[in-house]
DNA sequence: TTTCCAATTCGGAATGACTACGATTTACTT
DNA sequence: AAGTAAATCGTAGTCATTCCGAATTGGAAA
């Protein structure tokens, strides 16, 4: 996912092209990397400096539920980042340094569903955290 | 682990033995779920209606550093339960009706590190969401 | 048993992430 | 160019969690 396309599919779903959402997403697109809402509203407040939490809040969720974002929750925080544009179902590695992501092919779900055949299973997460490379040889 | 289990090693770790931290082992014990801070605040408001807010959450997180109890975050809240007994490492199913867990044998994490020799891994979360089959045909 | 002190608890206030809301502004349609 | 629903602003509220000083207490030592 980039920039552009996440603004078609903002129109095709009928939300406006704001100036707040054109710099949310910019930025993210930039840092491709997990941040939290703080870390949005610090990071455009030099060109934004009146955009409210409110808006920054509303259009992280608008964009998460929209599958523009992808979202977790870290450290008792909600993050986002740009949604990966692999197809089909992926987890990540998390870089507890840097914020930075890997992709990970690895899912075991197949075997928890066929050891919980009784069970409904609605969803589930798998995150891996620890340093990335960069980080690692920096520290 | 269980409320017996629990005392021996806070005493061996130098805690003493209180009414709030028996009540809330008894709880745990009893409850056999992840249960939050409120949770707990709640249950044991009726026999233990003084008991602050700063101690449930400092003996929580006591115990779960002592391994007396598993954590875990869960919508915006710390959730905890008594600590598995089972050996080694496990991960969980959790019933998003009743709170009860399923112990999952299945871990993705050596083929994980096997595919990411250059990062240093210092932690991963699997979890597995759902409805467990009480709930399921209650329902 | 009594004394004593560090550990524990209490009660309430402070923090920080997140949400709600009325008033105002704005993107986009006609 | 006008009208309208959507979006934003600014601020206040909520909720989980943490902090803090004062009072209490468990358990070791005398």
């Amino acid at each position: 996912m980039n920039f552009e396309l996440a603004i078609e599919r903002l129109k095709s779903e009928g939300f406006k092209r704001t100036p707040s959402r054109e710099a949310i997403l910019r930025l993210l697109e930039l840092e491709d990397r997990y941040l939290s809402a703080g870390d949005v509203k610090k990071a455009l407040a030099a060109d934004h400096p009146t955009m409210s939490q409110d808006t920054v809040y509303r259009n992280l969720t608008s964009f998460s539920e929209l599958k523009i974002l992808e979202e977790t929750e870290l450290g008792g925080e909600r993050k986002f980042r740009m949604h990966c544009d692999r197809h089909g179902h992926h987890h990540h590695f998390i870089c507890m340094d840097c914020g930075r992501t890997e992709e990970l092919d690895v899912c075991p779900m197949e075997q928890v569903s066929r050891a919980l055949p009784a069970f409904v299973i609605d969803d589930h997460k798998f995150e891996v955290y620890g340093q990335c490379p960069d980080c690692r040889s920096a520290s």
